[in-house]
Order: C-alpha cells, then sequence, then structure tokens
DNA sequence: CCCTAAACGAGACGGTACGTCCGGTCTTAAT
DNA sequence: ATTAAGACCGGACGTACCGTCTCGTTTAGGG
C-alpha cells in the first residue's frame, strides 16, 4: 500500500480514494506478480480496502484488471501532427511501442486479452479500448490523405490493423521486439505502403 | 463422453486411445464452453479417463490444451508454389485464416496464449509453433525474393509478422475478420509493400 | 414494514416510534424466519430505519433481540394468589407455557439464548431476567409455606428449577409439549412433590 | 494440530484419520475458543486436513460440531444397575452433571442448540441423541418400577424430562450448579416425588 | 426568528467467515 | 505397469453480515 495513513470516510457517497487505490493495487501487483500473481485478496489488502468494497464496483477481479489497463493507457500515447505522415507514424508507434513494452503495461494488456475471454461484458470494454486506439491511429492516417499526401485512403483501415497487429504480437510473443527502433521499421514500412497502394490495391481477387 | 464403449484395457502399455480422448475432449470443451470453462475434472470426464491418466502424460492442465493445439493446427496449412508471390500469399493467408476462423482452432490458440502466459515451459513450445510458423511464411516469400521478384529480401521479415499480426489481431479481437476476401486484401497490400520497398523505401519521405 | 407513511422526524430527541418499529421488526423477523434469518439490515429495512439508529441505541443486534424478549415476555405472566399452591401453581406454569408456546416467543426466548452465549453483557441481562422469573415462582410457593401448606420451605428452590427447566427444555427440544394439560401435569407433580418433601420422603403422601 | 506427521493417504477410500481428527479439532477448539470463535479454517488448519476435506463430509460447520457432541457426549454416562432406585439415579445424575460440567462439553451441548435452531437435519440429530439420553433414564426408572418400588409408573417421564429439564436449564444457565452435590440433590428430589405420586398423581385437573 | 445540536435515512467502508470450485498429488483395486 | 476412481491439501473465489463512519436532511428549542 502506497499510503498507510487511514483514508477518510466519506459515508454514503463513494471514496474515490480507494478506488484509485484499488486500481493502483491492482496496477502494481500485475507488474510485480504476473497476472496469475494477483488476487482479489492480495489487491484489497495492498490497497488498504475491504474486499467487498472491490466487488461492490466490479463484478470481478479481472474487471479491475480491465479498469486498471484501460484508465491508464489511454492517456499515455498522443496523436502527433508534424504535416508528415512519416513523422507522425513514427512518434506516435514509437510511443505506443514504449507504453506497451513496459512491463507492468505489457502484463495488463495480456491480463485483459484473457479477462476478455469469457466475460462478454469485460469483451465489450476492451473492444472499445481497441476501437478508440484504431481511431487515434486512423486519424493521424486520415490527416496525411487530407493533406494530399495519400493518393487514396482505401488502405488506411487494413494499415492500422497491420500497425496494431504487429504491436500485440509483439506485446504476446516478442516483447524484445518493442523498442523504438523496431517501431521506427514499422513506422517506414508502413508508410512506404500507403504511398505505394495509392494506385492499384483493389485488384485484390482477379 | 464420446465414447461410451469402454475403452480396452491395454495392461502395461500406454493406451493410445486414452491419449487421443484427452485431447479430443479438451479440444471440445474448449470450443463448447471457452477456454475457462476447461477443467482438467472435466476433461477426464468427457474423455473417460481417470485424472492420473492425464496428469501422468502431461505436465498440468495448459500443456494439455496447448498439446491440443499444436498438434492440430499444425499439419493444416501447406506451403505453396505456384511460381507467383501474389498466388502463393493469397493461398497461404486464405488457409491460414480459414483454419484460425474455426471457432474450435481461435479458442484453440486463445488457450494457448493464455496457457504459455505463467510457464515458460509452454511459453517455449508456443514459441516453437510460432517460429514455425512464421519460417513456413517467409520461405514463401524467400522463394519470390530467389525467383527474382523482389529486389530486396530486407522487407520479408517485417512482412511475415504483418501477416501474423493482422491474423492474431483478428483472432483475438475481430473473429469476424477472418474471411477469405479479407485474407486477400491482406494478400494484396503485402504483395504491393513487399514489391514498392524492394525498389525504393526512401521515396517514402522526401 | 407495518407503518408505510413516514414516520414524523423529532429533531433532536430520540425517536420514540423508531425504537418501537425497531423491536416490532426484530420479534416479526424473529418469528417469520428463526434467529438466524435475523440480521440489522432486514431490521433496518422492516423497521424503515436507518442502520445507525439501531446501533445508536443498542450496542449490538443481540442486544436487540434481547430487548425484544424481555421488554415482551416480562409483563405476560402475572403472579396469582388463590390461596391454595395447586391452584397457585398450575395458574402460572398454564401462563408461563402458553407465553412460551407462542412461535414468537419461543423464538425470542432462543435467540436470546444464542445472543448470551458469547457477550457477558447480554449473558448478564438473561440471567437477571431469569432470576425475575425464578423469583415470581419462588414467591407463589412461599406463600403457601407461609400459610402453612408446606411443612419445610426446603424443597423449594430445587422445584422452581425444575418447573422452569422443564419449560426450557420443551422450549428448546419439544414446543409441543406446552400445553396448557402439560402445564398442570407438572403443577401436580411439583406439588405432589413440595407436600412430600416437607413432612418426611418416607411418606407416599396418604 | 495435535499430529504433526502426515497422515497416510488412503486413496479413494475415505480417511478415518482425518475424520477423527477433524471431530477432534473442534471439540478442542470449541473448549478453548467458545462456539463463535470456531472456524472451519481453524478447525481445518488445526486437524492439518483441506476445507474442502471437511464440507466433502459434513454439510455444514455446525454439522460438524453437533456431530463431535453426540459422537463424544454418547458413551460418557453408563446406566447403572445397583438395585435400588436412588443410587441409580444418583449415580446416573451424577455422572451426567459431571460430563456436562466440564466446559468443553457444556460449549459443545450449547453449540448444538443453536446449530440445531435453524437447520432442520441438524435438529432430528440433535433430537434422535436427546431421545436416546431421555430412554437411558427411563430405563433406570422403569427397572425400578419393575422390581416394585414404585406404585406406578405414570410418573416417570414427566420425571425424566424434570431431570433433564434442571441439567439443561444449568447448563444453559447455572453451570456453577452442575457438581456431584447438585446432581445428588436433585436425585433425592426425584426419588421422592416417584415414590409419592404413585398413588395420585392423575387428579391433576378436576 | 434564526441557529445550533442532535437524531435520522441512507449507504459505503474495513473486516471476517462462509461454502464452492479447481489444481495437482496420492492411494486403492481392477485390468 | 497402467488405468478409472476418487479422497486429499491448498488456496482463490464471490457472498453475506457485522459494526463504524460520513453524508445531507429534519426538527426542536435556546439565544
Amino acid at each position: 500500500m502506497s499510503d498507510t495513513n487511514a483514508r477518510a470516510h466519506t459515508g454514503s457517497r463513494r471514496n474515490e480514494a480507494a478506488r484509485a487505490a484499488i486500481l493502483a493495487a491492482a496496477a502494481e501487483l500485475l507488474a510485480e506478480h504476473g497476472s496469475s500473481g494477483v488476487t482479489v485478496d492480495r489487491i484489497a489488502a495492498h490497497a488498504g480496502v475491504g474486499r467487498q468494497t472491490i466487488y461492490r464496483w466490479w463484478p470481478s477481479k479481472d474487471a479491475v484488471l480491465l479498469d486498471a489497463l484501460v484508465h491508464s493507457a489511454e492517456a499515455a500515447v498522443p496523436v502527433p501532427d508534424t504535416g508528415s505522415l512519416r513523422a507522425d507514424l513514427e512518434i506516435f508507434l514509437r510511443e505506443t511501442f514504449l507504453a506497451a513494452g513496459i512491463e507492468r503495461n505489457r502484463q495488463a494488456l495480456i491480463a485483459a486479452v484473457v479477462a476478455a475471454r469469457d466475460d462478454p461484458g469485460l469483451a465489450g470494454s476492451l473492444d472499445d479500448f481497441l476501437i478508440r486506439r484504431r481511431a487515434a491511429l486512423s486519424e493521424v492516417l486520415r490527416r496525411s490523405h487530407s493533406r494530399g499526401e495519400l493518393g487514396s485512403d482505401s488502405g488506411i483501415e487494413l494499415a492500422v490493423e497491420q500497425a496494431f497487429g504487429v504491436l500485440w504480437y509483439r506485446i504476446l510473443f516478442r516483447p524484445a521486439a518493442l523498442a523504438p527502433a523496431d517501431a521506427a521499421e514499422l513506422a517506414a514500412a508502413l508508410t512506404a505502403q500507403l504511398h505505394g497502394t495509392s494506385t492499384g490495391q483493389r485488384t485484390a481477387t482477379p
């Protein structure tokens, strides 16, 4: 627990400090013990909270972990706007890779996948999160298109998915390849692809 | 239990039918209840097997699931050789997407990720599997390079990871986008990217 | 809640209506769900009262239950004085058995035993109650002795305990044997015993 | 835990040593911490047993405690046969009072009452136990009757209940009055009553 | 006539025990 | 020696209550 001093009670209003302490404890334990080492009891003890206070506000342990992820990872990566597709892409991916490469975050992301596996509610929350991330990257690419850098915007959605696909593949299976240089390489390849495919992508299946 | 008729005992030899029944039961339960609905008891009951028979041959429940995956998914996708990069890529991805799109297989793949999360041994096995898959696709692309279709082989590894990245992203988060047309679209984009980067990656950003 | 209309607030004075509602709710829930089905939350909800209003005036849930018992059972049985030991005893026991035989009261008595089990304060209160009850019956018997009906008062205390012993045994284990006829039978036996011991154990009552 | 050495496993047969250890631990904790200090976790830890092993064989914590009582208290009091009503009664009551006066047993008896309150199954088990105890004392008195010591056997059942009534009243409310002398006094009074009421008890209600 | 003080309904909180579920180990009896 | 069966220890899960605490509201009664 970061805060050994007792929290002030808030009467019959939800105690925001307890909420924050729970999410912080969940994130910290995740990073420290790996996702299977996180226990509701441990979260509660670490946050200096009763177990029921967790279950009063989240339906399950996994929901807490997912919430901890979304709330912490959401604001981590800004949407750059340098005027250059290549630069914007590189910044976006570099920051994203950096954030995902931190073990604490990586564990949280994996835990979120696991958590969403069986709980439709959590799957929905995770999906929302992922949609927002894709939208953020799409915006970067669409901005480039409106500047006239790309001949067509038809390949944007797929490029976005290639970017996040590589990201998640490495989060899951190759965490060593989440360095800034890896992000730059990916940014270069996607930039080339977006420029190159502006003419003839739609001839897909003859 | 699929097989109500009692299996013949095999005395002091390992009962191969039991082994097969266990893997089949694991796969079936995975497809039916999702990966958190699979328990050792259920596998044993479903396979008509004692619990110890499972633990005699696999070190843990997760190992069974991973085994079920590897043994079933390994031989599913052949390495095509039509003489055309575009065609080879499309065939490979179409078959891969098709296999991964079957719910039973998809659940097995996800379960494998989960299983590997905390067990280094299983992570190694899964990694071996993934390396073999990447090698298979690499071979397709390298063959194209040796035919002179691509100017350089520098982008091959990244393209492979983009392909599997999109695959896994969709397995995890967008199972609806695993149709043959989606595979074709991805094949087209990657083909263009590989051709483009072979001549002039530096034309990307002026 | 029996009274759906909101109680009038009483400002900074204790709300007597709330107190009564709490005791009534406790008694009602006791009779309805048995003593383990009574919770503070349920009492509060049933009485239309905040939980703290209970804890403001009673130190624990058990104290409420014991209070409900004492206040309701105390005045139920009068001390008869007909001039005849046999008649007085019969009246006293009949009324006592009748009161204890009502399920609501019986549950309250049992709950009191349970409540007193671990809380010394409540045990003291219950003990006071029981002493008062024994004193009431003792008075009946001693009055008979002062009338000269009994040769000696040496057996009175034991007879009192036999009476209440049978009562409690039946409250706890044989509620069906709390009918008026059972009380009369016990009164007869105790009368005979008191007469017998007053003169001499050896004479079998001529 | 009394036995730190690991118990031998018994395969798929119930482990009788574990059963005994559980009952012993329950009784010991009851005597040590009072009935509200007994926890399933503590019983399990004290007995060196998994919690589930308790729940596999008993439906609830209370059932364990009741079982501990019945199995331990059953054989404590023999049925005496000296040829004298007074002597038999005194022996029986003295032994009974002695056993009930031991704090461990007293706690168990009270816990049994509490446990039986809401669980019909437990109530049945406790009732069986009490019926057996009453039958044991009845036998003593009936034997006296068949020897011709008593004119009638009509007061036997009530006398039995007076004896156990006083016993339970004191178990619950006056544990100090469970000494051998108290048992002797009760035996004397009951003997006198049985001799005296042989003629005229049934005139109860005119 | 307002202002303070206490009681009230409401309900979140820290904590403890419950009874369930499952993982992985061990033993027996049958094959 | 291998199997089916299933008891066993350990430990996490999510629920139910207890008794405490704080809010914002309501009223009575003193200044």
